[in-house]
DNA sequence: AGCGATTAAATTGCGAACAACTTAATTTCC
DNA sequence: GGAAATTAAGTTGTTCGCAATTTAATCGCT
């Protein structure tokens, strides 16, 4: 494969940057999901958060966060906001009070049910095959990963 | 191709969501300009404004959010805070004085001599080939034009 | 045992995003 | 020509994201 080269303004040309790709797909993501997950009561990043917990309960705000990439001045408030809900619980952890456990509710657990038809109501939205949308994903993963690193 | 299936339960799971894998690249990838962009006095979102109009001076803040998919309640403040850093003006169209139009100072246009650096910066820190990069930014244009359509 | 370093979460302050609404100018259509 | 509809920007209020800092608990080392 030969590489192709670029010009400094062409570097700069809006619609070639990934980065403006990834910001713009990602708000338009937001936005697919947001009447979605209206019903949930829930925003786009709570549901994040949930889909953390439906995998493994109880986990601490360290380990949520190093699970969605975000630290404790987002996920503080956001799971105020869920506990305030009562969709999770917020407590200190005995054994380490430095530590605080969140944990499903009753009514967090049910609300996963509801949430089962979102992804196919997504998938549709992209009007993609799911083998396509798998592929895109790991590719993007495999970006963040490098970015991350 | 074959069509893979997938379970509810593998459906709702973190990893396999592409909605996650934008989210967190883009929140990836904003973290990667910030300390380039801070050399400039610039945030993420107001570099993208700037390539616009590095691009296309002279535009209204209706065309500046049609590029950039962001709507006033957005752009009026961020604007505010490039017509305070002196590098834009904003001054209402006298064709049309529902219109503000938005224009590039001196010190916004010599701006981007300084800011010509940073997709090599970027395209480095991805560690991919600039093909790679350039088939990856189609795709995921293509699946937010899809998604916006 | 005790003191400095580290770790975990919360707090503060700022800049996005965006829905819903307001204000003001222009266009449409009778 | 003028009222209703439309369009453009701005405003308000809520929720992120994150840097920087604070508070409190635990660890490590002598």
């Amino acid at each position: 494969m030969n590489t192709p080269r670029i010009s400094a303004d062409q570097a700069l040309h809006l619609d070639h940057q990934l980065c403006f790709a990834l910001y713009s797909a990602s708000l338009a993501m937001t936005k697919l999901y947001k009447p979605l997950l209206e019903d949930l009561g829930l925003t786009y990043p709570q549901y994040l958060a949930m889909l953390v917990l439906w995998e493994t309960d109880g986990v601490t705000v360290s380990e949520l966060g190093d699970r969605l990439h975000l630290d404790s001045g987002t996920l503080t408030p956001l799971l105020k906001r869920l506990e305030a809900a009562e969709l999770v619980t917020r407590l200190r952890d005995v054994q380490d009070e430095r530590r605080v456990l969140i944990r499903l509710t009753a009514t967090g657990r049910k609300l996963k049910a509801r949430a089962a038809r979102i992804p196919g109501c997504v998938l549709q939205a992209t009007q993609c095959d799911l083998s396509e949308v798998l592929h895109l994903t790991r590719q993007v993963q495999a970006l963040r990963d490098r970015l991350t690193a």
